[in-house]
DNA sequence: CTTGACATGTAATGCTATAACATATCAACA
DNA sequence: TGTTGATATGTTATAGCATTACATGTCAAG
């Protein structure tokens, strides 16, 4: 499977079947992995696939509660770092929130777009960003682990004329 | 003037007159935009371009009661705001914090260098990453507004063998 | 000297995240 | 099968980051 070169995030689509799909992905991912993907954390991935948008951790934390999990912060915490950990979620820092990876297992340097009047979220393909980035990193004899992307704009919709 | 190819935050260098060149820098934009740089909001800048670190509102806030200003955190807030809004620092997502700019006036798409160990921060050139972030925006109908770009990974002093 | 815009002081609160310790679950192994 | 160690979860408390709201002060234009 490769990665969509135009995210569905800002169209619309079906998204049952688009989430629906990452979460069959994201299992296969984790047993392949040896992953525990306990009842928590995977209630925890279905709740951050149910839009694409992201989700600060207590707001998560309110739902997890309405399934009959515990309500402390650690509990949301946990479950959304083990997903971030590896590789099923993302954090927008931005946002001090949360989103689904929509590509898990697949090397990816995802380009975060922000719609900053409906708040959707879309996760881009950031290859060449990647690239770019170690060039800028390079000169300074920086030696780059991780990165964030982010961009806040507005998406099609949104930028349409009312 | 123009843009230091390779930023100095990581080597070593005669940060007195880094420091203070910014500081006129920005003094000459302040006035040149009509900018009113208050005690406050002065204080604030000349704090954080002690280091090429970022520092949180409330380290910042500590020393600014140091030198009579009330150690509320608004106060804080408000002067960092004031600078960020203007160009005279940037905030730091992924540490919950603030830099000075090094390049206030100047035209430039900051890419942030984060080293995991010292802490230093460098704020490379991202014309490059700028332009690839476009483009992969632009497939997706997302209008970009404003952008983070952040990389966590070691300095060449921190890479260095022990 | 009044007025209005902007800046600062001050108190209170809200939101985000982690530390620390107790308990439970589960699989490997003797 | 019982023990054990690793991993996960429950629970309490607290730390750290950020904003709201309202009062007060400052200053320059009219
Ligand atoms: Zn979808
Ligand atoms: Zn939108
Ligand atoms: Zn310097
Ligand atoms: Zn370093």
């Amino acid at each position: 499977m490769t990665i969509d070169p135009v995210p569905l995030a800002f169209s619309e689509h079906d998204h049952e079947t688009c989430s629906g799909g990452v979460l069959a992905q994201a299992g296969a991912l984790a047993a392949s992995r040896g992953l525990r993907l306990t009842p928590v954390r995977r209630r925890t991935l279905e709740i951050l696939l149910e839009s694409h948008r992201a989700m600060g951790a207590y707001e998560v934390l309110e739902r997890l509660s309405a399934d009959g999990f515990a309500k402390q912060p650690p509990v949301a915490y946990r479950a959304l770092e083990f997903l971030v950990e590896n590789g099923l979620a993302h954090r927008i820092r931005r946002l001090n929130a949360f989103a689904a990876c929509m590509h898990p297992g697949e090397r990816h340097s995802p380009v975060f777009l922000i719609c900053k009047s409906c708040d959707h979220i879309a996760e881009a393909q950031g290859a060449h960003v990647a690239t770019a980035l170690e060039a800028a990193a390079t000169p300074a004899g920086f030696s780059i682990e991780r990165t964030n992307v982010e961009a806040l704009g507005l998406c099609p919709a949104c930028a349409a004329p009312a």
